[in-house]
DNA sequence: CGCAGAATTGATACATCTCAAGCTGGGTGG
DNA sequence: CCACCCAGCTTGAGATGTATCAATTCTGCG
């Protein structure tokens, strides 16, 4: 199955479905064809790990269709999510040599590979790539301080609101849909991976999800189907400003 | 006292205390003396804000001496600090035309500030200065992440332990002491501001940093100072991995 | 059909928060 | 110079939200 996926995924970067989000979103034609040259694509199925945290890792990858993500693992077993790839989003670290996290695939995914030295030979020479990396590192910092914002002060029940409202709207805009009427999403994570996303236990993930359903702010159809019909109810319970609302 | 700062610091990037680690490290002569006609220094008082989430922010900036926290604040008046800056470290986000934390001046400080629009051109043209932001920006992202780990999965007990194993570590970083021996330093925030650090209250961060003084994990000299006679003893309350240690 | 992984639900424990009362030390004005 | 004052801090007692441990119940699939 795995290995289907690689043979659909177009090779030529002219008509990549990131071609224009991804680390090379910038590149003109010139600079594509030298990635080109040192890119190759694996694919892996849910679950398999990509990367071990401590790994000797030689490349650098954008996901180009699936879920993955970064976790740290403590001695003791305590788990804490620290990344969502969803993509577009770039992984690994140019000048680094060993993976800083376990990188795993949550769905099926397929990952557009560079092999790092020479990667790191074409961010120097060409100013588009680093440019980019920049940007996308830039906003990847925001999202990692509003989710410490998630971690350290909200509540059981704020935090399942944020990430259901954080996948709605990655999933609307994806899909190219208003942010009105009602909004209809499969859930990419386990409870347990919620769990480790927002600092809780997979228990609480549940109970919480189940009182959200109770209260009318959402509807569930199996476990992973989600169905919003009012967003800016959902939003009002995460905990977040209400803005372009009332104020202001 | 604050304008006295501003009158010691040196207006030469050539002999700046933090020439070789800020934004400017990697650059050449030429692209200094261009920097330093954008350039313009500001100081405030300890306990002074920078600036107000949301407030138009015309200029970016190095801290060149003191500390400055970036915060985040809910609605009901919840606060999370997401950032904790110290000399040499980058405030600001090229192309953003508004502060996205309120960021405050928790001891005195210095801030080497350069106004945006040139700042950005210059950016663009020189990669010197993009390159170094990269690194710093991926090494902030590098420390957001442990930071979530910290604030989602760890004890109160650990959560101390770790701020001032981070502490401790800066510090004699900057002394250029061995990690090794009696550590000794003052915290330079608040009980409130370890508690908006770490996710806590501040009740609870003193309680902890009594029960790790009973336990003979610190000493204390006063509120501040703190003293540290074992530093392994420190980082085994931390709940790191303990590495350069038994196994590997 | 029946099994295994995923999810739900319940009962209880416990860590941290909340509310409240003092303490401490450095600065100030009488 | 002393008494007072106040912000920062500590400590206590009780409330509460989430974790933990333990049963079930779903759900998809061989």
């Amino acid at each position: 199955m795995a290995h289907h996926d690689l043979q659909t995924v177009s090779h030529e970067c002219g008509d990549c479905p990131i071609r224009h989000r991804a680390v090379c979103a910038r590149c003109e034609a010139d600079e594509l064809q030298r990635l080109e040259q040192i890119k190759y694509y694996r694919s892996f199925q849910a679950g398999q790990t990509v990367i071990w945290s401590g790994d000797r890792m030689d490349f650098v990858a954008s996901v180009v269709t699936g879920i993955a993500t970064l976790t740290q693992t403590m001695e003791d077993g305590r788990r804490q999510m620290v990344g969502l790839l969803l993509p577009s989003d770039f992984v690994g670290r140019p000048g680094r040599p060993t993976a800083a996290y376990d990188v795993t695939a949550t769905t099926d995914l397929v990952m557009c590979c560079f092999r790092k030295k020479p990667f790191e030979e074409l961010m120097s020479s060409t100013p588009h790539i680093a440019q980019r990396l920049l940007e996308m590192t830039l906003d990847e910092l925001d999202a990692a301080r509003e989710w410490m914002l998630l971690l350290g002060r909200k509540t059981a029940r704020e935090k399942i609101a944020s990430l259901l409202a954080i996948i709605a709207r990655r999933d609307t805009h994806l899909k190219l849909k208003s942010a009105k009427g009602s909004i209809v999403f499969d859930l990419p994570l386990t409870r347990e991976e919620m769990a480790d996303y927002l600092g809780l236990t997979l228990e609480t993930v549940s109970r919480q999800v189940s009182a959200l359903k109770r209260d009318g702010v959402i509807e569930l159809e199996g476990k992973r189907h989600v169905i919003v019909r009012d967003f800016d109810k959902l939003l009002e319970e995460t905990g977040d400003d209400t803005d372009g609302g009332y104020l202001v």
